[in-house]
DNA sequence: TCATTTTGTGGACGGCAGTCTATTATTCAA
DNA sequence: TTGAATAATAGACTGCCGTCCACAAAATGA
């Protein structure tokens, strides 16, 4: 419940999406590790305490600041029937890691950050991590029906293999392109 | 080439143990983010410069004395015909599985220690991480020339699904238990 | 206008990481 | 025995994080 409280000096909307845009810039700029909070906030030309007014870690604010510009151009794969499920696939994971190009390394210290902070690991699970894994499932699900996956096989677990193969190669620092892309698809319709 | 010196005061292997077994001790009890590297020296009973001699980091401290307790029972599977190699391979994640019900949280912290840190990166990829892959593969490749698993299948990259299911499990703080072994061994073989 | 409520600001503080330095300890060789 | 070489120690220092606090700013309602 919100509490309808009256009077009192209203959140700045403005200062939340400078310290949003001066974050993922000086990240993409700098690197996650590079950027400290005082900068960040000092870029935006905010006080710190008022970073930390909005979001408990550096990592929380990236995710905030990830998340609006990630909702813009989000591929889901549509589950129609225009092309083939093997071929969604491919273009789904050639669409995610042409983006990790330039957010790669973020992500990856996103993930790093979810080690060692339970808090802002859940909500990366569930904002983040879930939603993209039952993307996976759904496709594959929707593969069974149509006849060109299995039934013997077990969605989920392929899922889990898919996104697995995904991060242990992102965590490796291993390259992410258009090949890997068709070799996992080719391995999990082989 | 090491320089062939004569005189100085030698190395306290002495102190490198005991930092050893206090940070894997400490860790344990506490959790990796708990321990400062100032109450593993102070616990070891050794100057904190003396740590930072011999390790750049923590987590090349803790990648050491783990891997000291490690080598004492590293459970490779052979390449025998004496079972299976779909059993072999459910029983080799059993194992490593069983040894994570203790290091889990460790080996998370590890993994996250090595996306801000390249060089410790580099040295618990080629260390760790590469050898573990290796055994898969083997293993794999092994299955395939016993007619166990279908030629047309391609054992890096099921090794990468393999890995990968794992550390994505281990990452999101599922669990790792017999049953997923059996899962993952299960859908390998399918 | 004025009291109240809530947010923003600036500064201070303790704790930890990592680096550096002066001093002491331990060994070998001349 | 003495000097050179190397390691161990204790302490200082900077930079960053996370928290706390007092004060100013901006809204509401009486």
């Amino acid at each position: 419940m919100k509490k309808a409280t009256s009077g009192g000096r209203p959140i700045s909307t403005k200062a939340s999406s400078d310290l949003k845009a001066a974050a993922l810039r000086l990240i993409r700029e700098r690197g996650y590790e590079k950027v400290s909070i005082a900068t960040i906030a000092k870029e935006a030309g905010v006080a710190r305490q008022t970073l930390y007014n909005r979001w408990n870690t550096k990592a929380d604010l990236v995710l905030a600041a990830v998340f609006e510009e990630t909702h813009n151009y989000a591929a889901e794969p549509v589950l129609d029937d225009a092309k083939d499920c093997r071929t969604k696939l491919e273009e789904f994971l050639i669409n995610v890691f042409e983006h990790l190009k330039i957010d790669g390394d973020t992500l990856r210290a996103l993930i790093a950050s979810a080690q060692h902070d339970a808090t802002f690991h859940a909500s990366f699970y569930t904002n983040f991590v879930l939603p993209r894994e039952k993307m996976i499932t759904a496709l594959l699900h929707h593969a069974q029906e149509r006849g060109e996956f299995p039934a013997k096989r077990n969605p989920e677990m392929v899922s889990t293999f898919i996104h697995g193969a995904f991060w242990y190669r992102l965590l490796n620092r291993g390259t992410l392109d258009a090949n890997f892309a068709k070799d996992v698809t080719t391995e999990v319709f082989v």
